[in-house]
DNA sequence: GTACGTCCAGGGTACATTATT
DNA sequence: AAATAATGTACCCTGGACGTA
């Protein structure tokens, strides 16, 4: 780990060009940086910050001159965690280093992260009135998505408050849509005029919407979205 | 802005004695000056950049009438990113003063330590690895994501320490993308056989990896992709 | 000087593996 | 044996330092 400022740098220690690998000070396995004020292992600091946040209270189980001399290293580090939690604060470990938990970093068993049906069920956007999605609303796969798509317009409307971030957000997914949806109920070809006005031309590529909006007109002139077809020739 | 370091510090505006420090608008932490149009500390600023960059969409994870009413201070801000960032808007922070990346700033030392899921995703528009574009790449719309497609083949085996991961994430959009581009240069079936099985089942919805398979060895039986008529008969 | 940006150490969480009950 | 808890690796996120127009 390097301590970095203008005035100047401090490395780890070394000698000549080589790294020396500082152990761990609790465990003296090899460290990955400081954590929690010292150099210490993953291990250990994973251990230090599951019990400040869970309050943990351990007890030596050794009897007699043994107690609370368990020997704390890598291969002996979790025989004891009264000893093991001793040792990380004798080594100095700061118990307010540790922050308070955070919220959850991807929403649950919601791997897809980005794409437009997460957006339209989350925060700060409405959800869908009931016409569109009965409760209890069914999983959404991506072949719902394509085969049973709720109008594009009616999505828009009922999010009309957040229409412009939506549109700006999801032009990706609104454009992959309208390729394959391919639907007359929603002109996307008017949202981009619309839009593109206040959008910022992209650096290196100032006609990426003209070129947009032509594709989308040339397409608009061809068929029927061809979902239709395949739904009702080929599946259920 | 504050002017920090180890040295010193330079505080803004002050009259007489008094120091005109204007707390971050968002969470009352000290600011740092004003931050994308309102006056905000840098872990704010920072945050919105982030999430601006990423067309991040977070959701709340309280429940009932403590939806969405997180609270928003200094040591709180990091609960839940969904009430953080709706504070921010309602703070009138300006999604608009949020730049275009720019490239990094020292071209030397190749760092190949960040993810390929970073380097694919910018701005919420796939980036393609250097072999598909060397340098200096176009910028990637949605029309040449389509129109220009590399092949998803090529795009995972680029990939390959990440394919799995990959595939996880962005299962959606490449659906839509095997929907769209329709190539016999990539068969989605045969990743998708390969991936269920390590894959866990929805809750609720136990056969959805079998419906999107039976959907897409449908469309397999079908025409060649269209996008190759169109871009030769009616585009360029 | 201001307010954009990037960089990266050291916080965090997720989850497969291993240990314990 | 199954359920539960702890561990440690892999990766993501935060915010302060610093670069730049
Ligand atoms: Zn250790
Ligand atoms: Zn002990
Ligand atoms: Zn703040
Ligand atoms: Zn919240």
């Amino acid at each position: 780990m390097i301590l970095k400022s203008r005035i100047l740098t401090i490395r780890p220690v070394s000698i000549g060009d080589r790294l020396l690998d500082i152990p761990c000070k609790v465990c003296g396995d090899r460290s990955s940086g400081k954590h929690y004020g010292i150099y210490s292992c993953d291990g250990c600091s994973g251990f230090f910050k599951r019990s400040i946040h869970k309050s943990r209270v351990y007890t030596c189980k050794a009897q007699g001159d043994a107690k609370g001399k368990c020997p704390i290293d890598k291969t002996h580090r979790n025989q004891c965690r009264a000893c093991r939690l001793q040792k990380c604060f004798r080594a100095e470990m700061n118990r307010d280093a540790v922050q308070h938990e955070r919220g959850p970093r991807k929403p649950k068993g919601n791997k897809e992260g980005s794409s437009m049906l997460n957006r339209l069920s989350l925060d700060g956007v409405p959800r869908l009135p009931p016409i569109l999605l009965p409760p209890p609303p069914p999983p959404v796969t991506a072949s719902t998505l394509i085969f049973q798509p709720p109008s594009l317009l009616q999505i828009l409307l009922a999010a009309e408050k957040y229409q412009f971030r939506l549109v700006e957000e999801s032009w990706k997914d609104l454009f992959l849509l309208h390729l394959v949806q391919w639907s007359h109920s929603l002109d996307l070809t008017s949202l981009l005029s619309t839009y593109k006005l206040q959008l910022k031309p992209q650096p290196g590529d100032e006609h990426a919407f003209q070129r947009d909006h032509h594709i989308m007109q040339v397409h608009s002139t061809l068929l029927p979205p061809f979902y239709c077809t395949l739904s009702s020739d080929k599946l259920e």
